[in-house]
RNA sequence: GGCGCUAUCAUCUAAUGGUUAGGAUAUGUGGUUCUCAUCCACAAAAUCCGGGUUCGAUUCCCGGUAGCGCUACCA
């Protein structure tokens, strides 16, 4: 067992897949949490054993993303100033496929004690051995055949293989006899039969170690106090207990965190949505709102308060209070977290976030220059509608293109279009009497408005809704002097003057 | 098939051997309002089923059911 005065060191050892899988995300997070709370270590390794899987460029993605989300690995890969993959720390290297030596030595290891065995086995021999067990309704496993081998057919089948270029793998030889209890700091104590537990290739023939043996040594190299990874691995945490007795090692302690679901309560998968970090990053959630959303999924203070910012969960965060059960990813309450989240951003901070939005719907132009205070003003006036960011072209197309819409839109469902347009050449008239200063503040044009229609004695909604329509072409928007402001700033006031001749004429 | 885990409103969850089972999101209604959004108020909404233990079980135990995970030379 871990000690107190121990320092704790925990890590996120990701496959380079190219993106990163939402509940892996939250899983680092519980990781990265749980060790500065701890005033520890996080470490961050990467799993690539599996030479088939590898994705170039993806630890670049990994990092990159790891680092908007603001959780950086104190030891192992981070990304430099310069945007380039690096490491740091003194268990390296922070790669498996650059630890092939240490992984072949401890499995050498394991073979001479008789922990381990070659398995000369094919893979036809293998699929048949499985279909036929599934037939009998037996459980699938390895038979065992080549852990009985003695010497001398070990030997003569070693230069079989070596004559058709071909490796054996090595097998684990799990204990015939026993139990052994997984203990986990959040499901608790979970008993295993030894006898059911499959002999584990360790070691496959492309001389890569497969994740039971790798994890085992690298957790143990890197000295990490406490494996923190998603419940599915707790099916295979017997095989890396017996693991670590078997090279006497003193194991770390184990915190299975459980699944995140889809709507319809499977594991969540691509086929029903994002579940990439990055993805939810592209649509415009904020870092801070994906954070604050995830760590709630399977963990809360117990207090009500749900707003929190990556420092006050470190301060929060406990281990003993992850629950057992798998949560639902719930987009709603994403999108709650996201929209008061956005709302706290300040005008010029939100312009910014926005702009590649802009773009990509197509307003601005890669390189336009325009007015910083216009979009500040813009992203001001969205501010406390916006659910994520992705949605800023649609809601703010009039800002930079003239509206096209239906005239009968122009009609207030109190009044008639031709009252509509009447109100809007006195509205222009009044307009034209108002000076610069009280266009550039919303409130001032927001009061002249409303001092001119008490005084005509007219219903609110039949200037203002005409306006409003006039200048944004939407059903709905923000108020028409916040718009008309806008407008001024940005465009000018002969803008504003133009859009209600056109409606005043359409 | 085997092994394992889980089970409170639709969703995230709190709480408890005795409570009107609490909060949040989403939903609905009302207020504010030219519209939308915000904000405010209110409403509807849950202890999977069956046994046991107990004066009393949503809570503890057992069984069932359901869901999920694992069952690879993938992680």
């Amino acid at each position: 067992m871990a000690q107190i005065s121990e320092k704790v060191r925990t890590r996120f050892a990701p496959s380079p897949t190219g993106f990163i899988h939402i509940g892996n995300f939250r899983t680092a997070l519980f990781a990265y949490l749980f060790a500065k709370h701890n005033n520890g270590v996080f470490v961050l390794r990467v799993e690539d054993t599996d030479q088939n899987r590898k994705v170039e460029g993806a630890i670049n993605v990994l990092l990159k993303t790891m680092q908007t989300m603001g959780v950086v690995a104190d030891e192992g890969y981070y990304l430099s100033e310069k945007n380039k993959v690096e490491d740091r720390g003194n268990f390296g290297p922070y790669l498996q496929s650059e630890r092939l030596d240490l992984y072949q030595k401890h499995i050498q290891d394991l073979v001479e004690k008789g922990s381990a065995y070659y398995c000369f086995c094919s893979e036809q021999r293998l699929e048949d051995l499985r279909k036929e067990q599934t037939a009998l309704k037996k459980p699938p496993m390895y038979d065992k055949l080549c852990r009985g081998l003695s010497t001398t057919e070990i030997a003569a089948k070693q230069e079989d293989f070596v004559a058709n270029g071909t490796r054996p793998v090595v097998r684990f030889a799990i204990p015939p006899e026993g139990v052994t209890t997984v203990q986990d700091l959040i499901f608790g104590n979970v008993e295993y039969e030894n006898k059911l537990l499959d002999d584990q290739v360790i070691l496959k023939s492309d001389g890569f170690p497969t994740y039971h043996l790798a994890v085992v040594v690298d957790d143990h190299y890197m000295q990490i106090t406490h494996v923190i990874r998603g419940d599915e691995w707790i099916p295979s945490t017997p095989k890396h207990l017996l693991l670590y007795k078997a090279f006497g090692w003193e194991p770390p302690a184990f915190a299975h965190v459980p699944l995140i679901l889809n709507p319809d309560k499977t594991k969540l998968s691509k086929r029903q949505g994002d579940v990439g970090v990055e993805d939810y990053l592209n649509k415009g959630y904020l870092p801070e709102a994906l954070i604050n959303f995830v760590a709630f999924l399977g963990w809360n203070p117990k207090t009500e308060q749900e707003i929190f910012s990556l420092a006050e969960l470190v301060a929060e965060f406990d281990l003993n209070k992850v629950n057992k059960s798998p949560a639902v990813f719930d987009i709603n309450k994403l999108d709650w977290i996201n929209s008061k989240y956005i709302r706290e951003k300040s005008n010029s901070e939100l312009a910014e976030l926005l702009m590649p939005y802009w773009v990509d719907a197509g307003l601005i132009k890669q390189d336009e220059k325009l007015a910083k205070e216009f979009l500040e003003d813009i992203a001001g006036l969205e501010k406390e509608r916006l659910k994520k960011l992705s949605e800023i072209g649609e809601r703010t197309g009039y800002f930079f293109a003239e509206p096209a819409f239906n005239p009968e839109l122009l009609a207030w469902k109190k009044s008639t279009l031709a009252d509509a347009r009447i109100k809007l050449s006195r509205v222009k008239d009044l307009l034209s009497t108002i000076p610069d200063e009280t266009f550039a503040n919303a409130k001032l044009l927001q009061d002249a408005l409303m001092a001119y229609i008490t005084e005509q004695g007219f219903d609110v909604g039949a200037v203002l809704w005409p306006l409003r329509v006039a200048l944004t072409g939407q059903q709905f928007s923000p108020g028409p002097a916040e718009v008309a402001s806008t407008i001024f700033v940005g465009l000018g006031k002969e803008e504003i003057i133009s859009r209600i001749d056109k409606a005043i004429s359409l």
